[in-house]
DNA sequence: TTTTACCAAGCATTTGCTTGCTTAAAATAT
DNA sequence: ATATTTTAAGCAAGCAAATGCTTGGTAAAA
């Protein structure tokens, strides 16, 4: 990351002329999918996602940035105003992926059909989150956890703010849960607990050789959940 | 941190001659308390946990350590050969202590007296737990934590030698909740889980305005374990 | 012609660390 | 008891590399 890192970045194959992602310097063709919207700077987004996520915010520098989205060293502060701008950019694009796929989520589950689904609305936010934290290429979310300090004080609000949107849906179904005594423990601190054993997944989760994340989500139903009848299920 | 950084550090009082901790250059006394141990060179230790776990390791420069412990900038270098190699004791030295003070608090169990008193020993090795994450000055663990991947891969192996040695009093403690079904998830995924939603507490725990560790720790205890029979207790 | 997207080069600062020297206490010799 | 040597601990200064970011230009699409 540190070694050999001043402007070698153009080992690209050189002279394949025409080739269609050249893409040299210049305007950007309007292909048919004319939504573009910044198709570089969200590679920047990416590669800079998956860097911060890998050796932390600080030890990242902008040209290892740069290099990686096949860019030279001062290329990305055409699209961003500073590195931390583009850190921003990583937590805020993250958060709100992350919130429109729990929506969606959520949404496939039955409208309480009768009275008492919130065991399996739980078990759909974990599985859910399980997949936020651990999917392939979901480094945003991660990034946002551990590099929270590294944001001013404005940017934090912003970021805290749409933390508490993810967690707004959490907060009914554990309510109802602590009231069917499903949950032992008081909600807010349920809520601290449950979250904190979620996301230190990633600390210690390895897509190979490890569980699966539906393992993992039975495996957090089962240490939460207190079952009130004999029959765990 | 990073404004006004240019040697600034001897704003300590000017011209006030023989003061005992004048402490300038040369050896230092050998007083009363002859197993001294190299003094400044735990002031370094402790003035660089605190830095690292504020900061983070790659945000703090060693003149912000050397600043902290009122030296130049070049002196650390005389007690570490790298700023990795102040990391690495920093985590070395906050496990020893913890896993000192963790048997020291089993100790004072009684010895299994009659048969079960497992959820007694998981309340304390959790008790101690939160005490060796939060409390006032314990900014070892939270630093080896969070800082895991500025290590080299030797510094990783010794460090989590030190982790699976911390963590083996509390395998037999889960095993025996297990079987007695105080503890419905397997035990391997259980301390997984658990350990998170211990460890995360770092980054919402503050002192003043929340829970004390005594009702962090009954928190806990109610979200892991299952009551067997109706009374909770 | 204008705009978008980028390159090429570099500037100012910060950073980890080194080298050579200085001071004062401790150890040793006289 | 005095004088000399050794050593622990740090200072003063600076170097080479890395880093965040800026400026001026330029090619291609619109």
């Amino acid at each position: 990351m540190t070694i050999m890192s001043s402007e070698n970045i153009p080992l690209l194959e050189k002279e394949n002329l025409d080739l269609p992602q050249k893409r040299g310097r210049g305007r950007p063709p309007k292909d048919e999918s004319s939504k573009d919207e910044g198709n570089r700077r969200l590679e920047l987004i990416n590669c800079a996602a998956r860097l911060f996520r890998i050796n932390g915010f600080a030890a990242t520098s902008t040209r290892d940035i740069a290099s990686a989205a096949h860019m030279h060293s001062g290329s990305p502060f055409y699209h961003f105003e500073s590195k931390q701008a583009l850190l921003f950019e990583v937590m805020q694009s993250g958060m709100h992926s992350a919130m429109a796929r729990q929506n969606q989520a959520l949404n496939t589950l039955p409208r309480h059909p009768s009275q008492s689904n919130a065991k399996e609305q739980l078990r759909c936010l974990i599985r859910h989150h399980f997949e936020v934290l651990l999917g392939t290429g979901n480094d945003f979310i991660p990034v946002m956890l551990y590099e929270f300090r590294s944001l001013d004080t404005h940017q934090q609000a912003v970021i805290s703010q749409l933390q508490r949107h993810y967690e707004a849906p959490w907060i009914p179904v554990l309510n109802e849960l602590y009231q069917h005594q499903l949950l032992s423990c008081p909600v807010k601190m349920a809520r601290l607990l449950i979250f904190g054993a979620l996301n230190w997944s990633v600390q210690w989760y390895s897509a190979q050789q490890a569980a699966s994340l539906d393992e993992l989500t039975d495996a957090a139903i089962l240490l939460f959940l207190h079952p009130r009848t004999p029959s765990s299920k």
